[in-house]
RNA sequence: GGGAGCAUAGCUCAGCUGGUUCAGAGCACCUGCCUUACAAGCAGGGGGUCCUUGGUUCGAAUCCAUGUGCUCCCACCA
């Protein structure tokens, strides 16, 4: 096969994976082996790829492959949301093109093209994490309204319910007039709005005097059922038991106090409107008020509201505003900001509507999900999030679990004629039931509820659903196989804007079922933003397309650029040098890769420097793989990617091979050729969870006369083990030296191919010698015990060097190297000698600080001496 | 309004329980190289008052306090 100088990802990514799924190397089965299991945050069933999820799931693959192949039975399993609110739109603005509204259809109706649309788009998310390389065990995908998971989420509402911890409630929604159903919080735009702040006065009961409020919803006065007044506010202190008039319709309402009212915004009295604002729907309960509706679903006043009957909220709002004017009852008008919601589909604005919804009760049920977080049993990373989970937690409100929407698992609740409703599977077991506690129900008079539960009702299951759903609403049952093997999984990697919408639930949800918190680690990604440090969005086309970027890249590319810049819990700002820098890399391998395949091996003896180059290079991949090692065990991910990017670079390429590597046509000897091909294996085993194509492809023509173990490289991960630290350091030293000689060259004008003398004055561990010699192209090295005339000289560690330049030497910049450097080092044994001659220091700090101080200081002593001789010399030289 | 977090090189970030002159990495930048693995590269190099001001300590980028500037979450005042 043809290898070509540059690494084309494009016709090996396709082939690679088809392969792994033909092979089902992906796969996974409850055996004997340690499970590992990650289930995928599930993407919204009709979306499409964006760099969130790439960064989210590249995180994962990591993880999941990284685990495989250290012998575990990892598991990832995949699927789907249905999101109901947002597919929901996606469907209701497909049919708006087809010039359907959705009123017009019943709900099987509309449910049947929901579910068409599903069919078409859903899935396509999952097709694009193949082309990222996902290694998901594709058999169990799933999606949260398969019949078996909405069945868990029925089961689970009917457990709960029975457990009273559902309940209905009334509860403030985002009511839009225009399209005239509730709409979720997500979906209200909030925007800053200049209106104006009404001043209305209303006549005190019995009195010749009135009290002013202030309001910027006047067309809501005719709902007023109280003004309330903080009891400090010493300018009301005599008002207590009185009443007023509402202006206009005249109607006595009482004043009531509560610490609730802002004493200084507006004149200190508040209209209490309980069915148009949500506080005050507070109040009124607090205080026992009445309700009164005047506002109708279409945004209209009704009879309740006594006058303006008909017109719309907005249009009264003018009305009534001259109306006021005129009966001299408005005060004053001021301009005022305030901050208005507007529905994002028809840009109404919203009005606050009560409506009756479905609550789970949070306070009890939550308090172990507190709990595992707090002991560390669920560990969050980074940890900075505990503090925000733990407020959170402590002031959990109860969760608000219906939706007034048709996509989604309708609700099991059937109503009576009466208004009383049973809480059942089924209709005719809701019949059973209605026919106990009631009499005389008919079947056909029950009616179930329209609305269905939140998404995060049935995605809160997931970790338990997808492996065996039927023990959601069932604690008691003890679970099939796959869930008692693969239940509690490992990690779960998502974003910590759903830390409590979905984490912290799925933890309540996970130790109601099975008494165990779903998963050990939560690891917490950042939001990919770009350069400018903008969120991603459509409306600003700031987002590449992943797809495009993978076609340009490579996968392995893109995900080595998101991985290398993602610290847990920061947000990452995307560049496109990033995953250039990625795919750079896998053009270094793809050489390296090129470069030992090239060689020609034959049964010559081994140089020595190759045989020292072994040596060496196998302690520093066993200290860097430890490295490696420990960063994953504190998810620090792209600090083991760039171990492990520096080791194949800087390490392996710059210097290894450097060193290996035979004059152009000559052949490499049997045993470092054996060592080098064993050191490039094991690297391309620690990268492949990064990077898992092209070290598969490369892996796989290095193997290609031994077919039987394609599996050995996905199945195995080295084992760091010991290594000799002398080694790695003396070859820090070695590295010095070269450096030294290659930055004398650039500055003398001198070829690298020319060969330079090497004079060495004091110690110097000469086991790297033959390696000095190839790299620095040097003849000789020599020890000395005198000084070399007309050589630069250097230093590293204790030790002088010395390296002969004819007429190249200038005295005068070598005396001004030299000066440079002995101040320098007198510098720094000033700062060593002001510590140990501090008590305080040598008494308190820790022996081996001293220990090592005291090391620096007669290092220090010795390179001052060897520095000042040179500088004398010179000097003398140079008169 | 309540809560949390961040501030270190031009950019993105490391710096774990204070202790090497501790100020680091990658990218970017500058200089020299088309040296038969690789110009998507090689070799060398420059660059920072660790946000301000105090405090604790023998010793602070690191711990504490204040100020400033950003970010996020929750609740949103008629």
């Amino acid at each position: 096969m043809e290898i070509t100088t540059k690494y084309n990802p494009v016709e090996v990514e396709d082939r690679l994976y088809a392969y792994w799924m033909e092979n089902g190397f992906f796969n996974s089965d409850p055996d004997e082996r340690e499970p590992y299991t990650i289930v995928i945050p599930p993407p919204n069933v009709t979306g499409v790829l964006h760099m969130g999820h790439m960064l989210n799931n590249t995180i994962q693959d990591v993880l999941v492959r990284r685990a495989r192949m250290l012998g575990k039975n990892a598991c990832w399993v995949p699927g789907t949301d249905h999101a109901s609110i947002a597919t929901e739109a996606k469907v209701v603005a497909k049919l708006r093109e087809q010039g359907i509204s959705k009123d017009q259809l019943t709900r099987n109706e509309f449910l049947k093209h929901a579910w068409e649309w599903k069919e078409k788009h859903g899935g396509i998310i999952l097709e694009q994490l193949k082309k990222l390389g996902a290694s998901c065990d594709w058999r169990r995908t799933r999606f949260t309204m398969d019949e078996k998971l909405s069945e868990a989420v029925i089961d689970t509402f009917i457990y709960l319910y029975n457990k009273n911890l559902i309940y209905r409630g009334v509860r403030m929604v985002n009511w839009d007039p225009v399209s005239k159903t509730a709409v979720s919080d997500e979906e209200v735009i909030h925007k800053d709005v200049n209106s104006k702040l009404y001043y209305l006065s209303y006549p005190i009961v019995g009195e010749n005097k009135s009290l002013t409020i202030a309001t910027t919803r006047p067309e809501t006065i005719m709902a007023d059922v109280a003004i309330c007044i903080n009891p400090n506010d010493e300018r009301y202190a005599d008002m207590k038991g009185k009443k007023v008039y509402i202006p206009l319709i005249n109607k006595e309402i009482p004043v009531i106090f509560d610490e609730y009212v802002t004493m200084d915004f507006g004149t200190g009295c508040l209209k209490v409107t309980p069915a148009h604002d949500v506080n005050d729907y507070a109040l009124g309960i607090k205080y026992n008020l009445p309700v009164i509706d005047i506002i109708d679903n279409d945004g209209r006043l009704n009879q309740k509201a006594q006058i303006l009957v008909g017109e719309d909220r907005f249009a009264a709002r003018k009305k009534i505003v001259r109306m006021l004017d005129d009966a001299g009852l408005l005060i004053k008008t001021e301009d005022y900001k305030s901050n208005i919601g507007f529905s994002e589909r028809t840009d109404a604005v919203i009005e606050p509507k009560l409506s009756m919804q479905w609550f789970l009760k949070m306070d009890e049920i939550s308090k172990p999900a507190l709990d595992y977080v707090l002991s560390g049993d669920v560990k969050l990373i980074p940890d900075k999030f505990k503090n925000t989970y733990k407020h959170w937690m402590e002031n959990v409100r109860d969760w608000c679990i219906s939706r007034q929407l048709w996509w989604g698992q309708r609700i099991p609740a059937w109503y009576l004629p009466d208004g009383n409703f049973v809480v059942a599977k089924t209709v005719d077991e809701a019949f059973n039931l209605a026919q106990k506690k009631y009499n005389n129900i008919k079947i056909d008079e029950l009616r179930q509820d329209e609305d269905v539960v939140d998404t995060w009702f049935s995605s809160w299951l997931w970790p338990v659903s997808v492996f065996d759903p039927s023990v959601c609403g069932h604690p008691e049952i003890a679970g099939n196989a796959d869930l008692n093997y693969y239940y509690p999984t490992n990690d779960l990697v998502t974003a910590p804007e759903i830390l409590f919408f979905w984490v912290a639930r799925m933890i309540i949800a996970g130790h109601e079922f099975r008494g165990k918190a779903p998963f050990s680690n939560v690891y917490l990604t950042g939001i990919v933003r770009d350069k400018l440090g903008r969120k991603m969005s459509k409306s600003l086309g700031n987002s590449p397309d992943p797809l495009k970027l993978i076609e340009q890249y490579g996968a392995d590319g893109v995900r080595v650029g998101m991985l290398l810049c993602s610290s847990a819990g920061n947000d990452i700002l995307y560049d496109d040098s990033q995953v250039e820098q990625g795919r750079n890399f896998c053009n270094k391998i793809w050489n390296a890769f090129r470069l030992v395949k090239s060689w020609n091996v034959e049964q010559i003896p081994q140089p020595d420097y190759s045989a020292k180059a072994i040596e060496w290079f196998n302690s520093k991949f066993n200290k860097t793989l430890k490295e490696i090692y420990d960063n994953f065990d504190k998810y620090r991910i792209s600090e083991a990617l760039m171990n492990a990017y520096k080791l194949f670079w800087d390490d392996f390429c710059a210097y290894y091979l450097e060193i290996i590597k035979p004059s152009y046509g000559a052949p490499v000897d049997k045993s470092t050729h054996t060592a080098t091909l064993a050191f490039f294996e094991n690297l391309l085993k620690i990268l492949h969870p990064f990077m898992p194509f092209i070290t598969e492809e490369i892996w796989l023509i290095l193997n290609d006369d031994k077919k039987e173990n394609k599996t050995v490289m996905l199945s195995q991960q080295p084992k760091p083990y010991g290594f000799d630290e002398k080694i790695v350091d003396t070859f820090e030293q070695v590295k010095d030296i070269i450096i030294n000689i290659r930055a004398l060259r650039q500055s003398k004008n001198i070829s690298p191919k020319e060969y330079l003398d090497l004079f060495v004055k004091g110690d110097i561990d000469l086991s790297f010698t033959s390696v000095l010699m190839k790299l620095a192209n040097v003849s000789k090295i020599e020890k000395t015990d005198n000084s070399i005339e007309n050589a630069s000289s250097f230093i590293v560690g204790t030790s002088e060097y010395y390296v002969p330049v004819g007429n190249k030497i200038d005295l005068d910049e070598e005396l001004e190297k030299l000066k440079k450097e002995v101040e320098y080092t007198k510098g720094f044994l000033a700062s060593v000698n002001k510590k140990l001659s501090n008590e305080k220091f040598v008494n308190s700090a820790p022996e081996n600080v001293v220990v090592s101080e005291r090391k620096k200081q007669s290092d220090a002593e010795s390179r001052i001496k060897i520095l000042e001789e040179n500088i004398a010399r010179l000097q003398s030289n140079n008169i």
